[in-house]
DNA sequence: TTGCGTGCAAAGGTTTTGCATGGCA
DNA sequence: TGCCATGCAAAACCTTTGCACGCAA
């Protein structure tokens, strides 16, 4: 299955490109410059293309950061076991948090048991401020008000 | 603060159609479609501002459904009394729940104390599927397969 | 009359598609 | 060799911006 379609250099730049990048999401121009930077290439299409047979095969999970934006990836492998965990993103700094927590996994079995909804623990993602966030805006506005 | 700005057509249609549909939430091009069948030809521009002012107003929220989803919008006004519970979309039918639940705000405080993260409840929504449309896939599951 | 509201056209950005070429097996 | 992969250009799509005109106050 992960060795689906041809090896070629473009695909083992992209994969390797998101397995490094496993704890964060990066964005399809995000992939574009760094491997620009390291002289390696790739047109966007063929980018975009990688990404969705990864999303096909489960290797990669697609996520929006909020309307607008454009949608960020995230390597998703056997080995990142992300079953039942939230993801947690910092809308200041953007930084993405797992969540792995015996009281989220029990939260999804309540709202199912309790209000009939079966939440997909990949597609949701919590929205809020970060502990260094928070302490960052607390400061500016000590500073500027 | 409410009523912000002149009192035009194309304000009481949009902000008409948004009340209208407080128990779901409708894309630009939802209500361009639906006034144009009522006769009201607006503008998109129109529409998109109409709702940004709405917007800054806190009288809607935005959604983003999923990447590549074109942007959702609710009516949100001081009836609704939205505060402090979360919302759960099913990717099925789209529709919008509201969960209101002491287990839900514990979840807040839980997230902020053991995990420094300050979730914000307008902004974070649930995906899933609800009871209906759960009942249905099992359904089409039985006769297709 | 003043100034915001409107809507067309155009621009901006992200993502997709067509097509000829290139490269893996 | 056959077929998939690649990348350019162009299209599609959502959203924003510029600008001239219209309309509420």
């Amino acid at each position: 299955m992960t060795g689906s379609g041809y090896k070629t250099k473009q695909r083992d730049a992209i994969l390797g490109f998101m397995i490094e990048n496993k704890d964060r999401h990066v964005t399809v121009s995000q992939i574009s410059e760094y491997l620009s930077k390291q002289g390696k290439h790739i047109g966007v299409t063929t980018i975009y293309r990688h990404l969705d047979k990864l999303l096909d095969n489960d290797l990669v999970r697609k996520y929006s950061l909020g309307p607008g934006e454009c949608s960020c990836y995230q390597y998703a492998g056997s080995d990142m076991d992300c079953h039942e965990h939230f993801h947690l993103v910092c809308e200041s700094c953007g930084k993405l948090f797992h969540l792995e927590c015996e009281h989220l996994s029990e939260l999804k079995g309540h709202i199912l048991r309790e209000h009939g909804f079966s939440v997909d623990p990949f597609k949701t993602v919590f929205y809020g401020l970060c502990s260094d966030c928070r302490d960052n805006e607390e400061k500016n506005k000590g500073e500027t008000e």
